[in-house]
Formats: C-alpha cells, sequence, structure tokens
DNA sequence: TACACAAATGCAACATTGTTGCATAATATT
DNA sequence: AATATTATGCAACAATGTTGCATTTGTGTA
C-alpha cells in the first residue's frame, strides 16, 4: 500500500525513513496544503520539530513538494504534481487561501498567467495567490 | 519638509509621535519594501520591537502601507500609493522580489491579471508575486 | 499656556518559530 | 553480518512575535 511512498523516496535518492514515509503520507493523503505546525500536529508518532524543518527542506530540494507564499509569516507546502524534479520546480499553478478557515489549495487546473515586466527584470518564477473564501466557508 | 508626512498621519486620525514619523518617512524616502527587520536597523533611534510591530499593524489597518507575501516567511511592507483606506486596499499591482539581493520592488504600473477560479471559490484579493534577478542584480 | 483625558510607548515576561552542532541511531551497501 | 553512510533527536541558542501594564507623550479644551 505504502510503495508509492517508498517508490517517490527511491526514485529521488532518499533513505527510506519513518519520519518522511509518514510526512509524505500525510502529503499524499491531504489535498490541501499542509504548514510545519499542521504537520507536526497530525504526524501522531512525534518527531522532532527539526526533523519535519529538515525534511521539509529536502522534499523541496528533491521537487516532492513546492512551497506556497502566505502574507501571515506561515509558508505552507503541497505536493508536486507535475514533473518537478531535484532543483526544478514546474508548478505554475494558482494557489487560493481561505480567509475564514485558513486552509490552502492548489487550483492544478488553474494556470498563471503570463505577467510582463518592465525591462531589466528577469522573471524565475511567479507565484499568484488568490485569498477570499473557499467552497466550505461560502 | 515632513508635512506631508504629519498630513498622512492626521488624515488617518493618528497622534503625530516620533516613531510613526520616522517609520513613515522610511516608506517615503525608499521605493522598495521594508521588512520589520530592516526598519528597526534603519530607523536610527531605537524604538522599541513592539513599537515597531504596533506601527507596521496601524498603518496597513488605516491603509497606509500594505504588505507583501513571500515564500521565506518575512513578510514586507510598502507604501499604498493608490486610493487605499481604512480597511479597503486597492493595490492590485505586480510585486517583484529578487532572489539574490531580495529586494523586493512594487511594480506599480504592473497591474494583477483577472484569474478564474473554479466554482465556489469567491475571490477577495489576488497577490501577484514574481521572483528573479532585479535591475541591479543582472 | 496649563490641565485633563486619551492614546502610544517601553519594558518585562513569555510564546512561538527557526537554526546549528554533535552524539546516537537507523539505513544502505558490501 | 559488518561497515560506511546518512538521518534523527537532543540541547542550546537565535530570531521573531505577542500580551499586560506602568509610564510617557500627544491632543483637545479651559
Ligand atoms: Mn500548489
Ligand atoms: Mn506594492
Ligand atoms: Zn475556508
Ligand atoms: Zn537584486
Amino acid at each position: 500500500m505504502d510503495t508509492r511512498i517508498i517508490d517517490t523516496l527511491k526514485r529521488n535518492q532518499l533513505s527510506v525513513t519513518d519520519s518522511r514515509k509518514k510526512i509524505l503520507e500525510l502529503f499524499l493523503d491531504q489535498q490541501t496544503a499542509l504548514a510545519h505546525a499542521d504537520i507536526e500536529l497530525q504526524s501522531g508518532e512525534d518527531f522532532d520539530r527539526v526533523t519535519i524543518y529538515r525534511t521539509l527542506q529536502t522534499f523541496v530540494e528533491k521537487g516532492i513538494i513546492h512551497s506556497i507564499p502566505s502574507a501571515d509569516n506561515s509558508v505552507r507546502y503541497a505536493l508536486c504534481k507535475d514533473a518537478c524534479s531535484e532543483g526544478h520546480h514546474h508548478d505554475n499553478h494558482v494557489h487560493f487561501m481561505c480567509d475564514t478557515c485558513l486552509t490552502t489549495y492548489c487550483l492544478d487546473h488553474v494556470t498563471v498567467p503570463t505577467v510582463v515586466l518592465p525591462e531589466g527584470f528577469q522573471v524565475n518564477q511567479v507565484d499568484v495567490v488568490v485569498s477570499g473564501k473557499c467552497l466550505k466557508c461560502s
């Protein structure tokens, strides 16, 4: 059942450990984004905070998850569904954060628009974060 | 010379205090965004950290400055140039954050595109944050 | 200008969040 | 099974953010 989890870890040359399996499982179970605090709470068996920080960092580097900017000093993370790889993220979809319940969604089917910048600015990545009321909170 | 500063404060029913004058001055002098830490450093005369937090919060509420989301857990702030007012921000321009020098720019002339969301999502605000290399770092 | 009221500041104490080094434990390789 | 490699947990620390309260400062009025 967790072959998908193990596969993902191995494909990314990561050793298969309890914390990595559990944290990756959380992301797979969830269709919304997770903050560090969410993981700390939901992981059940408690891993050290430091381990969670390091695991998230590793997953981002490997292109397993991507980070989502926020205006409230709490970055969230979500699974990469596209073909992201080490150092190369291609998650160009829009994110939605509910003002009420703070749930953050990856809107995989809403792609980020092209933005034309003034002369001199070199675009690396475009993040679009929409806030408002989600389906449940309307 | 600082009549503009005093005017802005009075127009927003804020009493004119040293810290508010100084912090607002910093924003007026600067064309880029400022994080809490920047203000603490640049304010010269040292105001208590708490005062800076509260001043930033007040300025955001009054529509004097707006906050800019980031993917690195450090929200930045910049002057509102549009007609923002208490509880009603209208800063619908794109922001640019340099990966190299971390400077954050308000691209006042680049307006955020319209984003069409799936059924059920109610849009309140759209934030577009572009990262890459700025003019100085190219 | 002096006074009284209202509001902002500074301080202390605390909470939360994030970072680093290192010994130990777990995993992968042979 | 033995070894080499890597991740984990712990401790100690740094940075960031929050709250209550006494004191100071600013504002409107006498
Ligand atoms: Mn996403
Ligand atoms: Mn701006
Ligand atoms: Zn919601
Ligand atoms: Zn730069």
